[in-house]
DNA sequence: AAATTCTCCTGAAGGC
DNA sequence: TGCCTTCAGGAGAATT
């Protein structure tokens, strides 16, 4: 499922293949995203080259000649480089044709998106209002701490609302609390700047080796390659629920918290 | 305003 | 073995 670091692992991964490159032809065979996928993609991304391939939160921008293509993975979604010819199995809605190799999206939930932007893409109403990047020079724990006060959120939840901070998906959010020795449950407005400070550690630091390791791949993530990501055998707590904590030994627990599934120790995490 | 719930969708897993 | 039910999850929209 993807989350920041799968993401920053395919922008990797495909920006090689497709900066510079001049699309010859689009194929979607699966109009219904997320949003539905507009019917004049083809004839608009034809023959507009890729300037830059970056990320913002968990979207992908690919900057063209008059625009930016936005793509977003949903949580099942992929991309991979594959040869033009390679036959479209199952869940491949959409090529995007650069001569011979072609960039694939492959979403079997379709909670993805796939939008044309010609205004600025920070200035989208999808963009503008997104706290920073977890591992940009904006965000710390200062900054978690000033945007807590007040709030009575479950910090997990906190963490995880794009508004404070972009890409701490599920996965990581656990991790990270794991890592500062704070219950995902306590409420955001009650803890300490000095908590905060090792809870901004954490989230950059669980996120910088994800990205390290290809990212985390639990079911369906698979890198450019084909590959999956590596760093789900570094996960402390992720769906280990009732396994003896990695600093402790007592019985992980897991509880769930806006309707997702979190995990921790409740001795090391208070 | 903030917090919670709903919604999209499919594949995996569990129950019988 | 196979059918049915349940669950997971990103994040915008709708509701409380």
């Amino acid at each position: 499922m993807p989350e920041l670091p799968e993401v920053e692992t395919t922008c990797r991964g495909i920006a090689p293949f497709v900066n510079g490159k001049v699309v010859t032809d689009v194929i979607v065979r699966e109009h219904r995203m997320r949003q539905p996928i507009a019917e004049q993609l083809p004839q608009i991304l034809s023959g507009q080259t890729v300037q830059a391939v970056t990320r913002r939160a968990k979207y992908l921008l690919l900057q063209m000649d008059r625009g930016h293509l936005l793509l977003h993975l949903g949580m099942s979604g992929s991309l991979r480089i594959v040869d033009k010819e390679t036959p479209p199995q199952r869940h491949d809605h959409v090529d995007i044709v650069f001569g011979r190799i072609t960039l694939r999206l492959r979403d079997p939930r379709r909670f993805g998106m796939v939008l044309w932007m010609e205004v600025p893409p920070l200035q989208h109403p999808l963009l503008c209002k997104l706290g920073p990047e977890p591992l940009g020079d904006d965000f710390s724990g200062e900054y978690l701490y000033q945007k807590s006060r007040g709030r009575r959120v479950a910090i997990k939840q906190l963490i995880m609302n794009s508004l404070i901070v972009v890409g701490v998906g599920n996965i990581y959010a656990s991790e990270a609390l794991f890592r500062s020795g704070i219950r995902p449950t306590r409420a955001a407005g009650h803890i300490s700047e000095k908590r905060y400070v090792r809870l901004a550690q954490a989230i950059r630091s669980v996120l910088a080796e994800a990205i390290k390791q290809g990212g985390t791949t639990l079911r369906d993530f698979q890198q450019q390659d084909g590959r999956p990501g590596y760093f789900a055998q570094q996960l402390q707590v992720y769906a280990r629920q009732g396994e003896p904590c990695p600093d402790c030994g007592s019985p992980l627990k897991a509880v769930t918290i806006g309707q997702r599934s979190s995990y921790y120790c409740a001795k090391c995490q208070r």
